[in-house]
This record gives C-alpha cells, structure tokens and sequence, in this order.
DNA sequence: GAAGTGCTTCGGTCCAGACCGAAGCATCCG
DNA sequence: CGGATGCTTCGGTCTGGACCGAAGCACTTC
C-alpha cells in the first residue's frame, strides 16, 4: 500500500464520529472492553467490533485478551499525539474564530483531565504557569527546558527528574509542551509531563472522574499544588 | 456542532485519497492553484473545487485569489504538525512491523525533502546528528536546547539564533524535535528549524525539485554541510 | 452439561459523499 | 468585442462503508 493510501487510512479511521468516540474514550491511556466502547460511542457491540478490528489492524490500538473480555487501548504514545494535534486543528486555536460555546458538560474537561499521559486542562496550564513564574520550567510553544531549581522542586515532590535526562549524553531535562485546546496555552507534557501525572496518582493529588478523562484535585492535592508549587487558586477555572 | 462532531469532520477531511494527496502536495508551505492540485491528485478540477471548498471551510486551507488563479495554502502550522504526526501512526514507526519496501519513486523524497517549514529525511536526520555530535544541539525526543557553540555556528551560518529565544523572559534556545517518519530518528524543527531551512534556500545550499517536496542540495551546499556543519557524507543515504 | 456473558461473523439495508459531464461565471488577452 | 483559461455550481450515478438483527463462537459460572 502506497504512503499516501495509508495515511488517508489512518485519517479516515479517525475521521468517523463512532470511532473518534472510542478513540477519545482511550485517550487517557487506559484500556477499555469492546462492550464500555460501544456504549461511549452510543452503538450496538457489533458495529463497534468491526470498528475496533480495523483499528487494530491499522496499529492505532492494541488489544489484550483477558478471559471473555478484550482489552483495547491505544498502541502507541504516538497515536495519542496524533489525536492531540487534530483536536487542535478542530478546535480552530489559531483561526480568529471565536472560542466556541462550551456546554456544561465539558466544565470537568476543561477545569482538569489527563491527555493520555499527562495532565491538561485549566489544572494542567495552572501548574505550567506556576513552574515557569517560579523558575522552575522554561517553556516555548517549541519546547521546555527544566531549570535547576526545577529539579530540586521535583526531587522534593518524589519525582527523580535528574534522572529523566534520557539519551545520547544530555546534561539538561528537556521536556515537550502541549498546546492545551481547552485553554489555548500550553501545558506541560513529556516524560516529566508524564512523571508529575503519575505522581499526583499515586499521592492521591489527583483521581479519576469515573467514565470521563476528567480528574479531580483532592484537598491534599489543592494545598500541595498551591503551596509546593505555586499554583494561585485565581487562575484556575473550576 | 460538538468537540467530537468537529474532530471528526478534520480528520475524515484528511481521511480522503484525493484529499491526502492535495495536502501533502502543500506539505512544503507553498500555495498551489486548484487544476494544480487537481492534477497531483488524479482528478478532475471540479472533483477538487469540492474538496478545496470544504477544506477551506473547515480551517484547514487557506486561499488567497490572485487574478483568475487561486492559490490555495496550508492555513496554519498546525494543519501541517497534524500531518506530520498522522504520517507518523501511518508509518507503524512504532510498531515492530518491518519498514516498509520503498518504491524508487520516494527515493528522492527519502533522501531530503521539507517538512512544512524545515529539513527532513536523511539530509534533515544528518544534519540534526552533525549538530548533536558537534555539541551544538541537545535533543531528546522530547525538546531540543542550542548551546552556546551552537549559537556561535548558527551566527557564522547567517541565522541570528540568539534571537531566537522567544517570549516570557527565555533565556535559553529551544527547538523541537520532529521525529523524521521515512529515517524514523529525530530531525531539527521549530523556529531554528525552519530558520535552517530558509537560511538554506536563501544561501542556495538547496534548491526545489519541481513539483515535489523533495530537495536537492547543491555542491555549494555539499561543501558548507560537510565542512562548517559536520554532516558525514556516509551518513547519507541519497 | 447448561445457562449466561462478551465478542465476532454473516447478511442485508441504506445513505453519505466521491466522482464526472455539462453548463455558468469570472478574469485575462488579443 | 470574442475567445481562451481557471474555477465553480448543478445534476445525476454509483460505490464504500456504517449500521443493525440474527446467529455463532469462546469463556466462565453454577
């Protein structure tokens, strides 16, 4: 199959509603059966195996097989990506198009949810702001760089990020910001995107909202952010 | 019309044959007329009217009329970054599929060619490694960070680099990785990216193939890449 | 083994949309 | 002005694929 015969079948994978609903179902990295699927993209299981099989032929998804029940969840950090920058395109961030209306049931989405890997949202802008105001982070729409002082902060909160130097002999924590489509900002993303998430599961900053990528900020989570790390209550939408 | 009504609506836009290969005719950021793209796409010019019409209207393309021509471009970056990281799921790089056979036809393109705004393929991927290996560049798959020599090599290249550093009070260069999806390794893009790219164009170190994104460098180019940059000639693959 | 659950395959319906021919507007040129 | 060129609109054909009901298969539980 040619190049471009390929990509237009990745694309128009993505490109029906039924099946950008499952997708967008997966994008906070968990897998999900055939049955939760269907029932997030509002069709019968048949419909939605067909689709989940094409997928997975395609290399968007994986699928795991455990007793009757089968796993899916994206393949590849890459397709979570690509998910990203079309939703950024369909948002219409750089047109001078008015910011859409937005219903009440997107408020949890866009006060704070994860982005596959890590964290986005008002939250996910908030704390960026702060690392950047405190010196922590430098950050273009290109790329981020964390700081020294950056460093101890994350040591400080259990996150190793020294160690998060990765590859070919760099001496400097490089992370990826994500153009954030709620708020239009970027957020921080990449492996130290990814650490500060996991942590903030794990130290129960954070929690799922059941059945949505929405995520919650505990109490324990509200002082933390706001005294470790800076974050000002004002600046975020919730 | 909901978030997930418009993702769809972009990425079934990309998700058509005719489609995908008008946007990758555009994938070098210049603007074609419509027969043009009609005719890199196979098809009849009021076949591509209709899809030039909807893509427009979806944000994805620009047009601008001059005359009884009308030129139709990339409308955003972004447009172009969606593309890329579509390329990439379509190119299974992840996957543990081996690469795919390559025509003689793509060899051009393999060999160097312009991602929207900057140098990609063996040429790109040689260069990047050059600027790595010279200590100019640090580069994760994350982020990318100038050195200091670098910024002194950018300057004696005729690229202001230092300028380079962009908003919020950065003090460092950063740049963007782009991973390359035909050597499946990380490229130069972002601002210094694309400031290579133009800088290459200008100088005459490269120059267009016509009617592809491909790129071919001139023995001017050779020498400068070789004995300034550092680029290994056996790391070519032309 | 029988019954229940999760998922897939098969068969058939139906519609969106990709496509082209023909015709209609613009714009440019002689 | 008249003819050529670039592009669009209109009307009609046709196919891909999204969808569901029914049936079949796999696994689990009783």
């Amino acid at each position: 199959m040619s190049n471009n015969a390929r990509f237009a079948e990745v694309a128009s994978l993505a490109g029906d509603p039924a099946r950008a609903a499952m997708l967008h179902a997966l994008m906070d990295g968990r897998a999900l059966t055939a049955s939760e699927l269907a029932r997030t993209a509002s069709i019968t299981p048949q419909t939605a195996s067909g689709h989940l099989t094409r997928m997975t032929a395609a290399g968007l998804l994986q699928v795991e097989q455990q007793g009757r029940h089968r796993y899916h969840r994206l393949a590849t950090p890459a397709v979570a990506r690509m998910m990203e920058s079309i939703m950024r395109v369909a948002s219409g961030m750089d047109a001078l198009r008015p910011p859409p209306v937005t219903g009440p049931r997107d408020a949890a989405l866009r006060a704070a949810r994860t982005c596959y890997d890590h964290l986005a949202g008002s939250l996910g802008v908030a704390i960026a702001d702060a690392l950047v105001t405190g010196g922590h982070v430098e950050l273009t729409h290109d790329a981020g760089l964390v700081t020294d002082s950056g460093i101890t902060l994350f040591t400080q909160l259990g996150i190793d990020a020294a160690s998060l130097t990765a590859a070919r002999g760099n001496t400097r924590v490089l992370c990826r910001p994500c153009l954030d489509w709620s708020e239009r900002r970027p957020h921080l993303a990449g492996a130290i995107g990814a650490a500060v998430c996991a942590r903030s599961y794990e130290a129960a900053w954070i929690r799922r909202v059941a059945g949505t990528r929405a995520v919650e900020v505990t109490p324990k989570g509200w002082r933390l952010f706001r005294d470790t790390i800076g974050v000002r209550p004002h600046s975020l939408r919730v």
